[in-house]
DNA sequence: CGATAGCCTTGCAATTTCGCATGTAAAAGC
DNA sequence: GCTTTTACATGCGAAATTGCAAGGCTATCG
């Protein structure tokens, strides 16, 4: 029996629809028709009458939402049993990040952290360049390739997508509609990382509109100086924005965080990577879920 | 989040190591590592301290226990209630099998449907050959090979394995062990479906004591005639027993339900069908569990 | 003090699962 | 009455997961 699959039971018993149930599950409509058909194998019994209209619960599917809502709701305090056991981290740490994370990411996730941890400082150093370890500029650093150098430890944080966006008034439906807006991005001669290179991948030249702070390329957005790539996670703090042609333009990056391999004997940087780690995993995940 | 990992640490939890919890999944110990692995980097924090000796469980890890402990609890009571839902089948149905099933099998699980449906009145018809069902010698049919008749429907119910069984007392440890013992098994030219000429399968010929009937297969190997291949849902009835050779001699087999093309339409047999399906699997399941 | 047994970790091949794209059917709108 | 939209089913290539096997570590026994 696959506990995984009461997960997407509940998701569509909730919604009655597989169509509907697909993005909050963030997977394929397809897979979680194929989930429900087995779970009905496994239980030998009818949980949906289905349509073409979706799934309608019958009654035992009624009668089985309800415990598994239960199931749900102990699952759930026991991963929150994990995030309040972070108390005890003390001291202080500083973090270097490229400013789209430092902005939209590390307030919040930092915040968080400190409120669980009394005796913890915590110092966000946003560098439009990439941050200097072996200087010590930080304990530990956010990038978005992972380092070649030696020395250091990496451990990758968690993917994120970047799409075109444009203010909400704009009709942009097809790649030619773009023919005449004005580009906001990065200045070229400014990219410090080919990661950050998005226009290029795109094909695209010549920025009208460009800072090395992605922070400020999204205020410009956000007063309608035009359309440029950006970070679903920062979307949520641009309601003036919206996002174009989402599948055909795309793209996917990382973050890893990079510590001192030195570091790595500290059980309290060991720790606090974790935590940040696994925290900066969920805001990124939670923000991503409110634009799709 | 997988709720499935919660599953596997719920399992490792218990036991406080990888290898014991594994067997209980049904899976290699090295997936259950891994999934811990995943489920620890997913909450960001240790749920166990590891060492050679086995996982034991930090303080998190034991107020994460009790709560997935009661998420198990609603989990089942949802199951229990699909269980619970067959009420309301009526009428009689026929169900032929092969003696292997009709004798190890479908016993308990029609008693266990029978009680669950006072209305419902089940006949068990055991035979030693193919059920003809377009005779209608039965409403349903369990077989061994999915038939290729047109008009008919067939429903695959799940895998089962056999192995080479001996008495408690017989020190069998390679193939060489078996030169003079006597093998019991089918009457060579009584055997009705190809996947049941096991011995062939195996190279073996020339069997001492032989019968058409598993059953009676089985009690002559209880009374020490010799050794046989036996289904492994059968092994639990058979405490004077043993499996030998596991590893070497290990065969897989299908149970399939067979109905009607016209009895497609009934609710009243499709409903049945299901159950039977799903109660069978479970109880295969069980039985075997108890072996391995 | 060395050998052995138990347990976890890592590399690799095979299977399973997944997502995308396409097909089909019912309902809503013109 | 026909078109458009919405929702579920199915085929196929890609990717993640899994099991097996070899390696390393620690404790126990002779």
């Amino acid at each position: 029996m696959q506990w995984d699959d009461m997960r997407v039971f509940l998701a569509v018993a909730r919604v009655e629809s597989l169509s509907r149930a697909a993005p909050v599950l963030r997977m394929d409509a397809a897979t979680v028709g194929r989930r429900i058909a087995r779970l009905e194998r496994e239980v030998g019994a009818a949980l949906f009458v289905k349509s073409p209209q979706g799934y309608a619960l019958t009654d035992l599917g009624v009668r089985m939402r309800d415990h598994v809502g239960e199931a749900e709701a102990s699952l759930s305090l026991a991963t929150d049993e994990a995030r309040g056991d972070q108390g005890g981290l003390i001291g202080h740490v500083r973090i270097g990040a490229p400013d789209g994370a430092a902005n939209y990411l590390l307030p919040q996730v930092c915040a968080q952290i400190g409120a669980d941890n009394p005796g913890l400082e915590i110092q966000i150093l946003a560098l439009p360049r990439v941050v200097n370890l072996s200087k010590r500029e930080a304990d530990m650093a956010i990038t978005v390739s992972p380092p070649q150098a030696e020395r250091l430890v990496v451990q990758k944080v968690s993917d994120y997508r970047l799409h075109l966006v444009a203010p909400l008034v704009a009709d942009i439906r097809t790649r030619a509609d773009l023919k005449g807006r004005r580009i906001v991005g990065y200045i070229p001669d400014m990219i410090f990382d080919k990661e950050l290179d998005y226009l290029g991948d795109l094909g695209a030249n010549g920025v009208q509109v460009a800072s090395n702070s992605v922070a400020v390329q999204v205020m410009a957005l956000r007063s309608g100086a035009g359309v440029g790539i950006m970070h679903d996670f920062a979307l949520p703090f641009a309601p003036e924005l919206k996002r174009v042609l989402v599948n055909d333009i795309s793209l996917t990056r990382s973050f890893y965080l990079v510590r001192h391999a030195s570091d790595r004997t500290s059980e309290r940087l060991t720790r606090f990577a974790d935590v940040l780690s696994a925290a900066l995993r969920r805001e990124i995940e939670r923000l991503e879920g409110l634009v799709a």
